[in-house]
DNA sequence: AATGAATGAGTGTTCATTCAT
DNA sequence: AATGAATGAACACTCATTCAT
């Protein structure tokens, strides 16, 4: 096996464990099964992770990671977002990047909701959105001359409840909703588009 | 330790559980830990609970009989909710409710994080709340000689994901929110009601 | 509950026993498990025995006065064994104890297969069985005016090995055999008979 | 220990467990005296086998695998069996198979004592050298010129409860026997043989 | 005589992790 | 880079037995 295979072996782990994490959750998952399922030796696993934390710290390591690339991409992309129907576009980015990671999502939350738990990924994961939301909206401010707003707490509060946490929610129960209330994956994000505009988006428009 | 009192114990064990479950979730808790800090022989646990998941499922079911109890006595303490700021006594039932039992509650999300599991107490929970808020709007609608929206779809998401999503998040995050910002549990309530008034809540007045 | 009850209960609980331990074997039973299907409390049990074992020594003591009883009603019944088809009658009543007895005796037969074992009951059981047999077949002799055999060692064996053993086989087939060949119990007991005459009472006859 | 020999270590594995199952019967034993005795890690035991049920299943796979063998070479040697005196090598065969292998038959015993018990390795074991050992006689009485009896079931109940019940037996006895009557294993092997051929192989004979 | 509650020691099994090759 | 074998420390759950009433 060469570097190639090596750097595909790892990444096979990875997304194995990523998967059986979030069928799981991260004690109830077993590095056997990540071993069977990945098709590789046990012990292997332990040449390319330290322990099975590692495999976490390394998941949420490129959330984390996969987030700001695509805050960036955001920032590039809208120059005047928030400004009416353009905010669809954000939303959209957004929204893909939810649904996407969502696996991996679910496995932050679940880990977060632990009170043992060290400063938890999904704060900094929302730290990162928030802030980058915040900026947004303080240039489109700037840029319709308004004053902007002073108390900064009351702004992240508003942001991180009323703002993330749709799309938190969004990650843990799309697959649940659709399921249970037989709603295709259009319909559903077509809906929570119109429920987010009309909720948290109109305190910001205008 | 006082032997002999059946019920006394059993709910010490529940109280435990619910404390441990919550501290390092249900697959991180051990059941010897819950014994030794309930006080109790670890087979007394088995004598009362089938099993460690007898034990969450018992948890699980009285937090639904408590939401129960608590949305009914809603329905009967407020005939005009969402009649302007008069909704604030019942923001203020729910913020209790979610206060008090967050424990349990961020228990219920991290299981209901998992895919492979059955219908989730969350869903369970969400949709007694849901169709609870939906009925008295329906009311305010009909008392105030209005239409009610056809499409329960779009109303059952929308109260979901932005009605219910940030209460969810403030039981998960509550804690670490104070932690971190430093912020006194009464200005974190008051400042996330003023979010929960500003998005939410106005899709839903006038 | 009085006096009365009281030996009906202890009898109820060793019955029950009997049938457990000759479902599961000894170390297979719970004391649980006999005192729910006696319908007492578990704690009785151990009122009337000091331990799971002394319900075994219970139930085999038993066994050894019952096959001592049905022995000496055997000698007195039968004054001239062994001669002819006469000997059917203490096949009848041999056939019958063991029949009657097989769940005990199937019980002894599993404990006494353990090397680590005191001197084991169906060891017991089978001296006493022997014992009486050959003082059958000593008279017998004697009536005749035959000189009686000199080797003891010969003749036990000879009666262990194939005058015994067959019983013992039965106690522990005759419900298997009857399942699996599907035959009737008369059946399996007459051929078992003309069997066990064909061989082990012919050596003995004349 | 020499680690990294599979095959080495699995059968010393199966071996002390044959000992202990046979010492202190299956439900009386631990998996860690197993561990233990054989000097390995309780857990890979569980790498070798699923269970501790498994162990069994295989001691007695391999038990009704070696019988096979030692009739087939019984077929193969003995062209005229029960012709007169040459059944003893044929005795011999069994005989030896049988001390050879008590350990695990008064296992397999003791297990088919229990009601609760699927078809028992004792009944297959049966089977298998009584249809040898009818086929054998078939042989004989055809080379004879003779009628070959038509009754099967009264053959093989004849095999089974007079032929095989005291091989059992001896399988089951013999060390307690020579223990408590103080006889050498010749003495006993040869006593018994001779009680054996006055009984069984009498009614086999001519 | 009878019972619900309680317990110590254990019991089969699992798991993350490491070793030797 | 990869693997089969091995391990220590749990882990959920059990069981015979006892206590207090």
């Amino acid at each position: 096996m060469n570097r190639r295979n090596s750097i595909e072996t790892k990444a096979r782990i990875l997304s194995v464990a990523e998967e059986i994490f979030s069928n799981v959750g991260f004690d109830g998952a077993r590095v056997d099964d990540i071993a069977k399922e990945a098709s590789v030796n046990k012990a292997l696993i332990y040449y390319y992770f330290k322990s099975k934390d590692e495999i976490l710290d390394t998941l949420f390591l490129n959330l984390v990671e996969d987030a700001k690339k695509m805050l960036i991409k955001c920032m590039e992309g809208t120059p005047n977002v928030c400004t009416g129907d353009n905010y669809k576009k954000l939303f959209d980015t957004y929204i893909h990047f939810i649904t996407e990671k969502r696996n991996i999502i679910k496995v932050a939350i679940a880990e977060s909701a632990k009170t043992k738990t060290k400063i938890s990924v999904v704060m900094e994961l929302g730290n990162l959105i928030i802030n980058a939301e915040i900026e947004n909206l303080r240039k489109k401010y700037v840029a319709q001359g308004l004053h902007f707003p002073e108390d900064r707490q009351e702004m992240l509060i508003m942001e991180f409840f009323t703002g993330l946490a749709p799309f938190f929610n969004y990650a843990l129960y799309k697959d649940q909703w659709e399921d249970l209330y037989q709603v295709s994956e259009e319909e559903l994000q077509e809906k929570f588009y119109q429920a987010f505009k009309k909720t948290h988006l109109r305190a910001h428009l205008l």
